[in-house]
DNA sequence: ATGTCGTAACGTTTACGA
């Protein structure tokens, strides 16, 4: 089971270079994050002509994340539990149901934080609070489960090409890197470092500054593993080359092949 | 060089979030 993250970066601005992908790369299970769509305005169609099932929760202008599946889903969750007044569409998942065996599939779309300090860094940890919740449930279970997303969190120096230009920044501050690797000791598994020693592997490039052209890049796109889920893994690939097609997103594919 | 994008809106331009 081919199992994919990607932050589109806009679902309308991005429908081309995503059925592009999924063509080539046939994945049976992706995770997006900022579809930047409510979902009666997401364009479900050129994708089901792909053969996916298409499970949207998204909002106006901002955030908003999304499943598609070409093997069956059951039980699809909206919203990240424990706090009901939290109206930001960040969270999405679902039990999909393999040859083998059923992986609960977790899409998040984790707050940026930014200016830090501040409300929104505030609401960032928060929100982390809540996942280490989820999470825990999750690992409770016993079972294959993944959660994969945009963490906006750069959780060591080397998954960055200029830690001290991210020194003071949300993604990079200490109590954020303490709060994703809280999660991560419960007893998940980060695929890109369980599968790979290789330097350099980046999942984000700005816009700005040419940052593509000179690798400047971060690593913030994750897939985290339950036991379950690790034991099951076959590999761990960062589509880059994606970043330097036509009109691409900031943030690249990243897949995880799973014998389920 | 506060440098690029995508989205929304009292839209031919500005504000916001990233």
């Amino acid at each position: 089971m081919k199992i994919a993250t990607f932050n589109i970066n806009g679902i309308k601005a991005r429908l081309g270079a995503l059925t592009d992908w999924l063509e080539e790369a046939r994945p049976d299970v992706v995770v997006l994050q900022e579809i930047k769509s409510v979902d009666e305005g997401f364009p479900r169609e050129p994708i089901e002509d792909l053969g996916y099932t298409v499970e949207t929760h998204g909002q106006k202008g901002f955030n908003g994340v999304a499943i598609l599946s070409r093997l069956p889903l059951e039980d699809v969750r909206r919203g990240l539990p424990g706090d009901d007044s939290d109206e930001q569409a960040r969270w999405i998942e679902a039990l999909v149901v393999g040859d083998q065996t059923a992986v609960r599939v977790c899409g998040l779309y984790l707050p940026n934080g930014n200016p830090a300090p501040g409300p929104k860094y505030d609401y960032k940890l928060a929100w982390m609070e809540r996942l280490r919740d989820r999470a825990r449930d999750l690992l409770a279970e016993e079972e294959p489960a993944i959660m994969a997303g945009d963490y906006n969190v750069i959780p060591q120096p080397e998954d960055c090409a200029d830690p001290k230009a991210w020194a003071d920044d949300a993604l990079f501050l200490p109590e954020t890197r303490a709060a994703f690797q809280r999660i991560v000791n419960l007893g998940f598994t980060d695929a890109l470092r369980a599968t790979t020693a290789a330097p350099e592997t980046y999942t984000f490039w700005d816009y700005q500054r040419g940052a593509w052209e000179r690798n400047n890049g971060i690593r913030i796109d994750h897939l985290l593993l339950t036991p379950q889920a690790a034991d099951r893994l076959n590999g761990c690939t960062i589509d880059s080359a994606v970043r330097g097609r036509e009109k691409p997103s900031d943030h690249v594919p990243v897949w995880i092949e799973l014998d389920a």
